[in-house]
DNA sequence: AGCTGTATGTACTAATTGGCACAAAGTCAC
DNA sequence: GTGACTTTGTGCCAATTAGTACATACAGCT
């Protein structure tokens, strides 16, 4: 009786532990519907890969569609602590926006499932998320970093004054967001790897090139 | 019986159609396969939603994939013809840069299910378009001629030369691509309209303005 | 130890859905 | 107009799959 444990240490792992299965199943069911989509994914498949069974996930998540929205809802958080991580305030407003734009593209690259979540939701016109009544991204840390960093850029007389936050979000965006998602269909279509080492350097320093020299222009 | 028609006149629609058939199926299962994706698709549905039943669709196109694939096809077919009807060659290349990043953003806006199946084949990460044997769209027009516009600017000594064809038709592309691809989650996110008429002419302009700035720029 | 509620596993079901067998009707060549 | 081939419709089936009924094991409390 000595050498065993007089009761379960705090850390050890004990043979129930709620937590961990629903981050299991939440793990696994994040990777499966950003690879297949809603209507694609297996429930049974999703519990197959985790240690525990389908039981869990209903007992957890209540259906196929709860597991979706949370998992897309998890996806969201995580992007939103990524941002929060940075301070460009400190920069001057050209050097900050070009690392906002950095910022961006890192994010896209170390997130694919995100962007293939946000792909889905968009095929299906934001379904879930409308359904679940939006996800307050108004508070997007970045967006509030950049809006301040172009604000700066108008009181120094840097920037062009025509120029909106959500819009400059678009073009970084959509440039990180297309390099990553449509990586696939680039390749088959014109047999360029638009995410291989070769060319990563290259793309991050044009996504900041663009839009600073964008900002930086006389409005035509 | 005289006023019945003797014979149907050559262009009265016939009761066979086998044409007509085909393109009323591919049209229906374009739609459908852009909205809900191959797997959320049903080969019902798509039958319920023409003239025919579902038999037809497996007597010309063999199954739920070739019909995918079929849709895929004819949409990327639909874009090439698109693509084919401008000329830009006589155009001076900043004039003609720009155009050609009009006709994307017009092309785009004017085909949202082209980009929702293209959406979908980089979640499965371009499975059936990899099966097909990809579409050698080396030789899609608008490459041409960028290309075309890209070389007399060099040529001028108006654009910087350190930049590529490629790269140029991705910055074009990821801008109209990602406004009207991920309205949705925008749209639901900061609460802006990508796609309505109040904002499009100043996109459409801004994306011109974006890539010729780009290229009119000093290599940093 | 025994009681209670939480967590987990097994086996099943009801409904959906891709696909097909079979039959019939239209169309064309001669 | 008749025979052969093409096109279309009806009804069905086998497999898949989201969801659940039921049984059971674990842990904390007293």
């Amino acid at each position: 009786m000595a050498l065993e444990q007089d009761k379960p240490a705090r850390n050890e792992r004990r043979q129930r532990d709620p937590e961990r299965t629903k981050l299991e199943i939440l793990a696994v069911a994040t990777q499966e519907f950003a690879d297949r989509g809603f209507a694609g994914a297996r429930v049974d498949e999703i519990a197959n890969q985790t240690r525990t069974t389908k039981r869990m996930i209903y007992y957890y998540f209540g259906s196929k569609e709860l597991l979706y929205v949370a998992a897309l809802e998890k996806s969201y958080e995580a992007i939103r602590i990524t941002e929060q991580s940075v301070d460009v305030d400190h920069l001057d407003p050209i050097t900050a926006v070009r690392t906002l734009a950095e910022l961006t593209f890192d994010r896209h690259e170390a997130n694919p499932n995100f962007s293939r979540l946000v792909s889905h939701e968009n095929m299906q016109r934001a379904h879930f998320i409308v359904a679940d009544g939006g996800f307050q991204g108004l508070d997007r840390p970045v967006i509030t970093m950049l809006r301040k960093a172009l604000e700066r850029g108008n009181v120094e007389g840097v920037f062009r004054r025509d120029i909106d936050v959500f819009d400059v979000h678009m073009l970084i965006s959509s440039f990180c967001f297309f390099r990553i998602n449509n990586q696939y269909t680039f390749a088959a279509n014109f047999g360029r790897n638009l995410v291989g080492p070769e060319r990563r350097a290259m793309y991050r320093q044009m996504i900041g090139d663009v839009v600073v020299q964008y900002l930086t222009s006389a409005p035509e």
